[in-house]
DNA sequence: TAGATTGTTAATCGATTAACAATC
DNA sequence: TAGATTGTTAATCGATTAACAATC
């Protein structure tokens, strides 16, 4: 199994680019149409889809139908994906009205919250924490998000682990530790801006400011 | 100039360990407990150091102030970051009340977005698009988001760069085209749940589901 | 057929890790 | 001094790119 975090990445570039090339119309596209698409090689296109067993024609290039439906197959689109969202606050209710989950086959389903008083401008059920547990298991959710303060962020994950959540996008800014087969992906707002400021400062730098 | 992006995250990680540390009592640490605490060998922080220039002494390892006053330097915490939003939706909003950014030393100044009636529950001035250009102008501002829809992300991006912005955090799941002197990281939350499912779903299949 | 494109192997590049001399 | 730790060089690892035979 690939667990390049990049290349997965590239994956779902390619599948958007698909979606647009289609649109206009291309029945077929070489490696080279797709490198320009994401910003990458052709090399890094055929490499990658030989990691996944992905296969064209050697004079007539890729299946644009065919690709597109390799690709939302490893990316798990043949079916709705159910999420669940820990903590209600500003980015948990960001996330429950992102417009971009539902065309992607994303749904979230519910979200938790210690505080009761959330029912705010979301269409989905604020629930509290106490319930996520039997929410999961009932339901069989795989996937969680973590939007609770830092403190709260570790007791919430060994609840969504010990239910059977298997994969964790984490926006609290803390080391989590995370035991057996469950991974966790970190969005941290400060480190991204941190690292824009350390290239700006670079910059300016350079400039003899 | 170090451009790797896990490099500079890692400094803001050892940064993040060093204060905790410090508030623990430490006076000196050593690669190895760097290492422990962010999670990586010792031989990568003593690495790390070395490409910044940040030394210890042979045997008494590194003192926590000065680590954490260069470390500071380097990413910019030796003055208040200023950083406007366009777009004042779910995210944007989410952003201007993030807790997280004041105690690193970075203020959200402003918003800014099209519509008008968008005054809602943040304490930052949410002002008309147009008077962006003249906002980054005066307040010499170097960092940028975007969060505004993905149709407009292009334009806004324009806009900024023409206004000497540096740094953009582009939360609209798009590619952007970016010419100059200006760097672009992108925050895409399909992407990252996508990272997950192809995970969980393979999780799923060794268990033969 | 001649030309173009894939798929794969080898080469390169960059980042991480190991090893160890220097030295406190 | 003996022991422990840094700082750096060399080795390893992994990902990207180049090259090219296979072939449509």
């Amino acid at each position: 199994m690939v667990t390049n975090k990049n290349c997965i990445n590239r994956l779902s570039k390619y599948k958007n680019a698909l979606a647009r090339l289609k649109s206009l119309g291309f029945v077929k596209v070489f490696s080279d149409n797709l490198a320009d698409a994401i910003g990458v090689t052709a090399a890094q296109v055929r490499k990658d889809f030989s990691l996944f067993g992905l296969s064209g024609s050697k004079r007539g290039g890729y299946n644009v139908d065919e690709l597109i439906k390799s690709l939302n197959e490893i990316l798990g689109k043949n079916k709705v994906q159910k999420v669940i969202i820990a903590g209600a606050g500003n980015i948990g209710t960001a996330l429950m009205n992102y417009p971009g989950f539902e065309k992607e086959g994303i749904q979230i389903v519910a979200a938790f919250d210690i505080s009761q008083d959330r029912q705010i401008e979301a269409k989905i059920p604020v629930c509290p924490l106490e319930e996520m547990k039997d929410f999961i298991r009932k339901n069989k959710i795989k996937i969680g998000i973590i939007a609770v303060p830092d403190m709260a962020a570790q007791s919430v994950l060994d609840l969504m682990t010990a239910s059977g959540i298997e994969g964790i996008l984490n926006f609290a800014p803390i080391r989590l530790n995370c035991s057996g087969d469950c991974i966790v992906n970190n969005v941290n707002f400060v480190f991204e801006l941190e690292n824009l400021i350390y290239h700006v400062s670079g910059l300016d730098k350079n400039k003899g400011q």
